[in-house]
DNA sequence: TACACCTATCTAATCGATAAGATTAGCTCG
DNA sequence: CGAGCTAATCTTATCGATTAGATAGGTGTA
């Protein structure tokens, strides 16, 4: 266990040189600062973050609070895709993370005891957050990065994927394929869900085609659900040529219930997902869907988490760039 | 920001006598005893952890070490699902986790460092062990859990699930229902992967049937190789009438490749699959499958480090049981 | 009554780092 | 040549908790 003080004797100097000298102050002659880098590395040092922490200054740790709801896999798992690119971002930028699953109630206003022990930095939420949640947020200046949710704050940015063009892609996809009746699955009042459902809406009525209610379902974003939505669009009287999920889990579940009625994919239905979860690629037939460039965005939530706690930046709202993944679950429209 | 002197200063008594007061010490009145707790609990106090790992005491916090491959998705969702589970068994015994991602080199190390500062109390480990990894845990007096591997060790335990119970299970599933030339799929020489093999194998020597290493596929878990495998046995001159996968993924890639050359499941050909991931519910058809009982699993883990933690247990081997899901992917064998 | 002893509490030192401000040495310039 | 400045380094106090050990006050017993 080595610390500054171990550090100091060997250089025959103080600690309060060696802490300078770490952190490349100006305050430190060249020639002590080499020598105190050199012995440092020699020795292995690593200044204790919990010391460092004590003192009020950063951590180098930053707070993850994930909501496993179990009820939602889709959320689940592109969240845990998403996870696992933030958690690389991080470590890139020499930063760890401390976990808070939010299965425990109240997981902001724990996170918000960790910093003011400052035991973390900052932080990054992907939880669904109560009005006390956002009200405590926007008041506190503590360095915090919303994923997947927009709210207003000085110390607040947002980080979420281009909803709405994405869904606005996948649907200009299906009108290039000549598809005019094209049913969406997943409606419903979650900020994601409904800015899915704008983009459809507005890729419909720029192709002049408006939308038939009766072609809108309102889901869960889980198999069950697109198994049974799947169901009730082949029983209509003029059944959609083609389907855009709200998410993949839902569009395996759609494919599902079309199967359970006799209708192939994508030749008599196309059909099409959201996320790009891992597991997408391999379905049968593979889906086309929206890459949600994880890799990418993780990088843009820690930049700008690292922004805020630097000061170097304010919060801000940042949309990131989504990514049209053509498969084998879409084609051309059959005309008889 | 309530810190142990404003406590002290309210009960007007000293910090020491708090400190004492909320861990329950015998050395202070119950009638002063009583006074702290109420006006901690009235200041919502909670101790620092920082401050508290800076002295050597416990901080209530544990490392988790998970390895996020993405090369190897069906232990990642599998390890993930754990995740979940180990958190929430966490969070009833009050620890909070402290994440590592071994997408960074060196995770054990960095873990062991984290130990020496008392930032964590003891650690999870879910990773690929180097030999020099194994090494120094066994060496080291740190509180350790390891999931899904075995290793000795005094201040080590390991927790796994019965892989060979459970593929018996599963394989005499399949010979209960006729079937008799059974295929497996996913040998490796991966610690799990070898217990799995072993209880087919052992399932199959005790119905009195040879293995055919025809009918043995080493491969990955994922659902790419499982597809390449299942076209692979519709090609041999006497194909299985059952396959038994090592992971979900692989058996849902293997019905894929069923599928693709006209095969039914489980008409044509029974299918099982191991994990029981959350999705597997949802295929089609729906997964025969092992499920590992995470939760329970999660609890056996987190029982198992506090117990090292506190020192009232050594370390032990333990194997937590797993239980068979009949679903859909399998069937009486057809005689025609 | 006096000594020992126990109970309840307090004082002081410590963990490893950092911030603020003091101190020393060397240099410049009128 | 000494006042004033700068650069480099050091001393002291601090963060919030804990441990070890000191102290005060009350009780029991010979």
């Amino acid at each position: 266990m080595v610390t500054i003080y171990d550090i100091a004797k060997q250089a025959s100097t103080s600690a309060v040189t060696v802490s300078l000298a770490l952190r490349n102050s100006s305050r430190v002659s060249a020639a002590t600062k080499q020598k105190i880098h050199s012995i440092a590395k020699k020795e292995g040092y690593r200044p204790n973050p919990l010391a460092r922490g004590l003192v009020g200054a950063k951590t180098k740790t930053i707070a993850f609070v994930f909501n496993f709801s179990s009820e939602d896999l889709s959320h689940d798992l592109s969240y845990m895709e998403y996870f696992h690119a933030i958690a690389q971002a991080a470590a890139e930028n020499d930063y760890k993370i401390y976990f808070h699953s939010s299965t425990t109630a109240l997981p902001v206003k724990d996170v918000l005891k960790d910093i003011s022990y400052h035991r973390v930095d900052g932080m990054i939420l992907g939880t669904e957050l109560t009005n006390g949640d956002r009200k405590v947020l926007i008041k506190s200046d503590v360095p915090t990065v919303i994923v997947g949710r927009d709210i207003q704050g000085e110390k607040l940015s947002c980080v979420s994927t281009d909803d709405r063009d994405g869904m606005r892609q996948v649907t200009e996809h299906l009108l290039s394929l000549g598809h005019k009746r094209i049913a969406f699955v997943g409606k419903s009042s979650r900020e994601t869900a409904a800015a899915r459902y704008e983009g459809y809406c507005r890729a419909m009525s720029q192709a002049g085609i408006p939308v038939d209610p009766e072609l809108v379902i309102e889901s869960r974003y889980d198999m069950d659900s697109g198994e049974r939505a799947g169901g009730k669009l082949t029983e209509l009287e003029t059944p959609p040529t083609a389907i855009a999920a709200a998410s993949d889990l839902l569009a395996i579940g759609i494919i599902a219930g079309l199967k359970g009625r006799g209708l192939r994919v994508p030749e008599d239905v196309s059909v099409t997902g959201y996320d790009n979860l891992h597991i997408s690629r391999f379905t049968a037939p593979a889906l086309t869907t929206i890459d949600l460039l994880r890799t990418e965005s993780g990088k843009t939530v820690i930049d700008a988490l690292l922004g805020l706690i630097t000061g170097k930046e304010e919060g801000k709202k940042i949309r990131t760039d989504v990514k049209l993944i053509v498969r084998d679950s879409t084609r051309k429209i059959h005309h008889e």
